[in-house]
DNA sequence: TATAAATGCAAGCATTCACTTGCATGCACT
DNA sequence: AGTGCATGCAAGTGAATGCTTGCATTTATA
């Protein structure tokens, strides 16, 4: 039964595990931190996973699999400012909602270069489909014949990847906006340097 | 004569500590490994300095120090997008001199929130002379009346920390432009709403 | 050259952890 | 009730690593 969605403690396991990857990071989270955060014996983690590194493997392959349908329900409308707006959520909430694949990505790095990768790959999901939106809504002139699509797109980019990592690091309030602040003042003010 | 500057292999050894810091992170920087790449034999590291912490505790010390001074000279030429880039070339050039801050500040937050805190403390520095200086551009009427200083200032402060953290992070040539590139392009796009 | 300070070196101690093993206990399903 | 599987539990192993110590050796200084 090891290894299926029924499996109930398999399943707390993977959410302490995470959980503890979130607050302490990788080597901070030891098998019997998992085991008392997920109410069970530290024997028991590795009757239902192979080593500390499976637990890894696991967490890193449903990221991807999620990863590879990020913007599968994202629609044009061709309102600029709803369509930032809407495929910024939907990135940020995906950053937000695999939070652990960024620390450990992070902080691994060396260890595990496909960690890293898999961390890259989020941004560059996002900027593949702004890139295609900007140049759309340059045919259709949409956008100033002006902009530099390349460059419009990297800063759409860094704007969110820069706002994701503070809300996640900083606690400073100097530093930190509510989502919909973001949503409403940034991308406004962003949207002006397109006309 | 420890703790003083002309102590060569005082010097030695945290130079490699440093960039083994870059490198690997703080839990995976052995005292060999520091040792071994300082040409000094693993007991001198503890002649110098008390233990592993120690190290740690002088890097925070000398950056907290550099951080001080940080935009010491910068003054104001009135020319926004040369005045930008001047800031922004500053910011992102001691991000750069101090990456390990921000690796082992991101690595062990919840051991040395005074770490995280420093690391913090580097966009705040950023963002409060920015805001000074839009407000004034404001003020000469050199910007828009309707823009909201505030958000004009964090869109700067996120895209820069989201292009550092890229730059420091990421090894995919798309997400990756070089500084002179980033001034000329970004900060050009980022003026324009300004107008 | 003589003295003192800094360094190299090797052995060892203590702790933390990942991981294993063997056995007892409980729970589910027939 | 009885059988089998999952889990709890406790003891232990082995490796990594921070840190100490005592002594030999080199280097600097006067």
């Amino acid at each position: 039964m090891s290894k299926e969605n029924e499996d109930k403690n398999y399943e707390l396991i993977l959410n302490a595990f995470v959980s503890l990857l979130i607050q302490v990071g990788y080597q901070a989270t030891t098998i019997n931190k998992i085991a008392e955060a997920a109410h069970v014996n530290p024997s028991t983690v590795f009757r239902k996973f192979k080593d500390k590194e499976g637990l890894l493997d696991v967490v890193i392959d449903r990221h991807l699999q999620d990863l590879s349908t990020i913007f599968d329900d994202f629609s044009v409308t061709g309102n600029i400012e709803n369509d930032l707006v809407t495929m910024s959520k939907i990135y940020q909430e995906f950053q937000l909602r695999h939070q652990e694949i960024v620390v450990v990505g992070f902080q691994e790095s060396f260890k595990r270069p496909d960690i890293a990768k898999a961390v890259e790959d989020i941004p560059i999901q996002f900027k593949t489909i702004l890139l295609a939106y900007f140049d759309e809504m340059k045919r259709q002139q949409k956008i100033a014949a002006t902009i530099d699509t390349e460059a419009a797109t990297m800063n759409f980019v860094w704007l969110n990847f820069g706002y994701f990592i503070s809300g996640i690091r900083f606690s400073n309030p100097n530093l930190l906006v509510t989502p919909n602040e973001f949503y409403n003042k940034q991308i406004r003010f962003f949207a002006r340097s397109l006309q």
